[in-house]
DNA sequence: TTGTTATCGTTGCAATTGCAACTAATGTCA
DNA sequence: TGACATTAGTTGCAATTGCAACGATAACAA
């Protein structure tokens, strides 16, 4: 009756490879210069805004607000980021990083770079290709389920 | 400089959509009968094995021991499994489901079932074997890290 | 046998997580 | 203007996690 093979399911695949590369790539980062996952994901995100407030983040690199607002505070107590109030809405916090946030910023990304291309290069152009346009058809699927949790602003394609 | 883009950068992808599948997926046995994750991992290796202890569940549910000790204990408390002291090694433990335990387990197999094929549809055959090979050229690449982490017995190709 | 190693499952603990309040500031509309 | 809803960021807390011991049993070698 239960027949049910775990190691095909679908879910249970993803989990587990991207578990195991997200491990292996925290190893690295972590390992340097100490930052953890969400740390990582808001100092990238910082370097592409230049500034940004607690909520953008969130928006954009798929963390919690919560996480986000201690991870900065992680990340200014080690002097990687400035955190600086707006002036014309006190509610809102300019993040930013600093000069030292983007020097460790720049070795990390080598380091994440020089991992991805690790693993890129087994795979031709085109399954790649496939791979992206496969992990968007899941997206949409899930977009299209009012139950699914929301993908962040980031993650829908290009345009 | 650093005009990395988190968005294309491939851990992240697939992280990210990983993620949202997963929980969408606990939302669905979390909700009906308070099964977390870890459970429903337990459950499921146990509906193919009979019978198995918990280095074995460890072994191929991609779960840390503690973890498994744990899961274990709680769904025991809820009736659902079973442990019996082995007798010619008492350090070993058979862990197996109980009556209600096959039946919570076939109810959230056909859930969890659906929820695949609504995922699987999008995608053409070719798709998906082609994710699926892809998945394991990923893995070969970690598995040739010293290292990256491990991959459990389970989720290493069929032969 | 006895001393040593290895294995099994469990427990402890610090750190992280997810979610729900909460405070402070702004916006809205009568 | 003032009452009320909204939004931003933070804090609290219970639950989960990862990792490192730990005690108990078994395997093995001298």
């Amino acid at each position: 009756m239960n027949s049910f093979d775990l190691s095909a399911f679908l879910p249970y695949r993803l989990a587990v490879l991207s578990e195991r590369i997200s491990r292996r790539l925290a190893q690295e980062y972590g390992r340097s210069h100490g930052i953890s996952l969400p740390e990582w994901r808001v100092l990238v995100h910082l370097a592409r805004c230049k500034q940004a407030s607690v909520r953008e983040i969130h928006d954009y690199a798929n963390l919690e607000k919560p996480r986000v607002s201690r991870t900065v505070a992680k990340l200014q107590k080690a002097g990687l980021v400035r955190k600086i109030a707006n002036r014309r809405d006190s509610r809102l916090v300019e993040i930013s990083l600093t000069e030292q946030g983007r020097t460790v910023l720049g070795e990390i990304v080598t380091v994440a770079t020089e991992f991805e291309s690790r693993l890129v290069q087994v795979l031709s152009n085109e399954e790649l290709a496939t791979l992206l346009g496969i992990a968007e058809k899941l997206h949409s699927v899930l977009d299209d389920d009012p139950l699914a949790p929301k993908r962040s602003s980031l993650d829908k394609p290009a345009d």
